[in-house]
DNA sequence: GTATAACATCGACATCCATCTATTAACGGA
DNA sequence: TCCGTTAATAGATGGATGTCGATGTTATAC
């Protein structure tokens, strides 16, 4: 069966930045000052693109002190990728047997 | 080993109309016409929309007399997948082995 | 207590993008 | 050939969004 696939989380991947914060913090949970430094972005900038993963539930946070860490919850990335492998399979079987709709 | 994700193909994805036009092209091939009944947009909007999804090499189109068939190529939105499998994959690895960099 | 570093928030600005109306192009049937 | 249908394009517009500088807040260091 083939869940809706859920464009909210598309649109926060789908930007370079994020997308290179995801990357990093896919490889090592890493606070702000880390990410600044691998992006060479504005602290301003970070701060605001982690919000808004925060908010989709891409990361968790982990305060230690006055350091912020980062953490990428696999399971979000997963799922998406669960769900747009199940749309490739029936675009697939679609593609293979030629079924359309004729006009 | 992990490929970037190409942000500007999740770009393409993160449109609810976008979307549903791939969930339902995934089904079956369509037609404009047929797309514009099943979504209710206008033709011009949905034009549009195609446009986008033709360029990024997500659909391919079949010319048919007056009607423009629609065909979803399953191997970007497999490859896409994939590549996000991946991703999690890393984050998963990263999350059971708590690994993250000292401040 | 004061200074400094880490991080978040606010408001402004510019750009991108989805949608719209109007029009044009292409094709088939009468 | 004329006309209706299908589809693409052009241009305009409003809203969403990424980036910025300035500022606020919290926690550690001295």
């Amino acid at each position: 069966m083939l869940t809706s696939v859920q464009t909210g989380l598309l649109r926060v991947l789908a930007d370079p930045l994020r997308m290179q914060i995801i990357t990093l913090l896919a490889r090592e949970t890493l606070c702000t000052t880390h990410l600044v430094a691998e992006t060479g972005a504005r602290q301003t900038n970070l701060s605001n693109h982690m919000k808004v993963l925060r908010e989709a539930g891409v990361v968790d946070t982990e305060p230690c002190g006055r350091f912020t860490y980062y953490r990428l919850r696999p399971e979000v990335i997963e799922e998406l990728s669960d769900v747009l492998g199940d749309l490739a399979a029936t675009a697939r079987q679609t593609a293979e047997t030629g079924r359309r709709r004729s006009c």
